[in-house]
RNA sequence: GGUCCCGUGGUGUAGCCUGGCCAAACACGCGGCCCUGUCAAGGCCGAGAGCGCCGGUUCGAAUCCGGUCGGGACCGCCA
């Protein structure tokens, strides 16, 4: 057998014509015409037509009389032109067919629990479970094939441009990230642990002091967090770093390499350089870090037009330091009451207390003509449209603006399909506020801070700027990245301000504060996230399209039913001892 | 931690709101028979679920209620 030469089934064409073939695959699909029997045999490169002619291979034809779908064969025969009249314009291989001579049966198959096609998708549950199978279906092979092609267009772009990849350990120790680890015991070191990486940080910090100028990595994140449907517990990030780099020689490079990429697998000409907007603007205007711009509705905020409102709801908000922002819908004015309760059903969703609304709401009546008219200029809300309000503490307000944006752009096909709206998200601040209202850092500790900005950091900390990027297309961060502070005194300020005291400075960031002592080269750099990339480029909005073997939302892979229990003995070896789970204990 | 949606033959759906007409319908698939040019092949015949699970309400539950398990979307979380 040499399947492994063999031509491949989806790649016959009408050049073929007059080859004696063995083609390998699955069946497909069986024709049985009382005479001559049809199958279209499947592999990964698409399918072709198979004929047994009892007429001709008796034996074969025969065989074929007990083929079912999914069987694995080994078919030979001739590629012939098919009969005028009959070829078939919807396969690739449609203009011939392959006059079977022999028949080999190298594997049965039950009937599959779901049909393998792409026209009809199961329940992803029963997708999951049968992984697979569900592989087997030409969509997925699809973003499997794509997903490689997107890690080698990386690597050679990466290559060329004398970047190296450096492979970083996967049992390594917590890092100063803000995600939950996944931990690993260790049995030769009773009750300690090593944490599987949520990015390479720190060590490609490292590799930046060991000289390595450029370095790249397709590599595997952990992070023990809540899932959704662009996240996954493991995930593939392109890490990036470079030595003597500014902002720009990033933006450049990974300009180029989302150019390349897209030209390459979607055939599509980006406009570089992307624009940039500052993430305070974003908030405010699209109410998210992650703005969609393949539509405008742009949110206002109506803070001076209700400055001396007596309407109760704005008037409390404002005075404790609260927002109220507003978003105008084209042609709203005419929204059925039902279409506005769901809209504020989506407003509670996120935590809001609502939404109210102009005209054709009970604010009508407390707000003062001076103010409708303010709110309309701000809104720009034109006679026929409907002007969409929430008054919230600021960060609860954008969230519920920003999902209401996006929900308005989803029901009123207000998205431009096609588009491709690549943005930076630039500059960020190097400060945020933590739930107790402290000070913390906004992406991570190392995060270069605009020199500029410190000489005003005691006063106003908030608006100190950092060098600091992410990377959105369509509504999803495909990236972050930043500057990393290389200099001691800049980096000693830095912990000070978050208040860290040294000692978890020490245990946390010892070992590369020590590296930076002995000649670190001013660095910086990105990670886009490849699951997110191959989503767009696959055009599906669920990463476990684009992963061969996910795992669901709670955290399972129903395919191997992992997590699981495992031998006591193996608990026994790592001194582990199980305390039942607090729902059990009474 | 929270909010919302979903769970009916192998698969996809209908039925559920408004309980009885449902020992559950339709399509695909599956099994058998017929058929020598089909490609979503076609024709005829047939098998296959008691409605995720547990409990409750009711004369009566797929349908109403509570709980639970599983899947999904989102908020919090994810520098």
């Amino acid at each position: 057998m040499s399947g492994y030469s063999a031509p491949h089934c989806g790649s016959l064409r009408a050049s073929d014509e007059g080859r004696d073939v063995e083609l390998y695959g699955w069946v497909a699909r069986r024709r049985d015409m009382g005479g001559v029997i049809f199958i279209d045999l499947r592999d990964r490169w698409g399918k072709v037509q198979v004929v047994f002619n009892p007429a001709v291979a008796p034996a074969a034809h025969e065989a074929a009389s007990d083929l079912r779908s999914e069987f694995v064969v080994r078919v030979a025969g001739s590629v012939r032109r098919r009969p005028s009249g009959s070829e078939n314009p919807r396969l690739e291989t449609g203009d011939i067919e392959v006059a079977a001579s022999d028949l080999e049966v190298l594997s049965p198959s039950e009937p599959t629990p779901f049909p393998l096609e792409d026209s009809e998708e199961p329940d992803e549950k029963t997708r999951l479970e049968y992984r697979y199978l569900d592989l087997r279906r030409p969509r997925m092979t699809r973003m499997l094939e794509l997903r490689n092609k997107v890690n080698r267009i990386i690597r050679d772009y990466m290559e060329e441009r004398e970047f190296i990849e450096v492979e970083t350990p996967i049992l390594t120790r917590s890092s100063p990230s803000g995600a939950r680890d996944f931990l690993v015991p260790s049995r030769l070191h009773p009750a300690e642990f090593y944490a599987l990486p949520q990015a390479p940080q720190m060590l490609k910090q490292l590799l930046m002091v060991s000289g390595v100028q450029r370095y790249y990595q397709i590599a595997r994140c952990f992070r023990d967090e809540n899932l959704r449907a662009d996240r996954q517990p493991e995930f593939t990030q392109l890490d990036v770093e470079m030595s003597f780099c500014n902002e720009e020689d990033v933006f450049a490079l990974i300009e180029g390499l989302f150019a390349k990429l897209w030209q390459e697998t979607a055939g599509v000409t980006l406009a570089a350089p992307f624009p940039r907007l500052d993430i305070k603007e974003s908030f405010l205007r699209y109410g998210s870090d992650k703005p969609d711009l393949r539509y405008e509705l742009e949110i206002a905020d109506l803070g001076d037009a209700l400055g001396n409102t007596k309407a109760d709801i704005f008037r409390k908000v404002l005075a404790a330091d609260g927002v109220v922002r507003a978003l105008s819908v084209p042609h709203g004015r005419d929204m059925a009451r039902r279409e506005l309760d769901e809209l504020v059903t989506v407003a509670k969703g996120a935590g809001g207390q609502g939404l109210a609304w102009l005209p054709g709401g009970p604010l009508d009546k407390f707000l003062s003509e001076q103010e409708i008219e303010s709110i309309k200029r701000l809104t720009m809300a034109g006679p026929d449209d409907l002007v969409l309000i929430a008054a919230d503490r600021r960060r609860k307000a954008e969230t519920v603006m920003g999902l209401i944006r996006q929900e308005i752009a989803r029901r009123r096909k207000l998205i431009r399909e096609g588009e491709w709206k690549f943005l930076w998200i630039n500059p960020t601040y190097l400060f945020d506020e933590d739930d107790q209202g402290k000070l913390t850092y906004a992406h991570h500790p190392f995060t270069r801070p605009f020199a500029e900005d410190m000489s005003f950091v005691e006063e106003r900390p908030y608006d100190v700027r950092a060098h600091a990027y992410d990377i959105v297309c369509n509504g999803y961060e495909l990236g972050g990245g930043s500057l990393r502070i290389y200099d001691p005194g800049m980096q000693e300020r830095v912990f000070q301000l978050l208040g860290m005291p040294l000692d978890v400075i020490r245990a946390r960031f010892g070992t590369l504060l020590q590296a930076f002592t002995y000649g670190v080269p001013p660095h910086g750099g990105i990670a886009p996230g490849i699951d997110r990339i191959v989503m767009m480029l696959g055009g599906t909005d669920n990463i476990r399209d684009v992963i061969a073997f996910p795992k669901t939302q709670s955290m399972s892979d129903l395919m191997l039913g992992a997590p699981s229990e495992v031998d006591q003995s193996q608990l026994d070896e790592l001194n582990i001892k199980v305390v039942p789970p607090k729902k059990d204990r009474s």
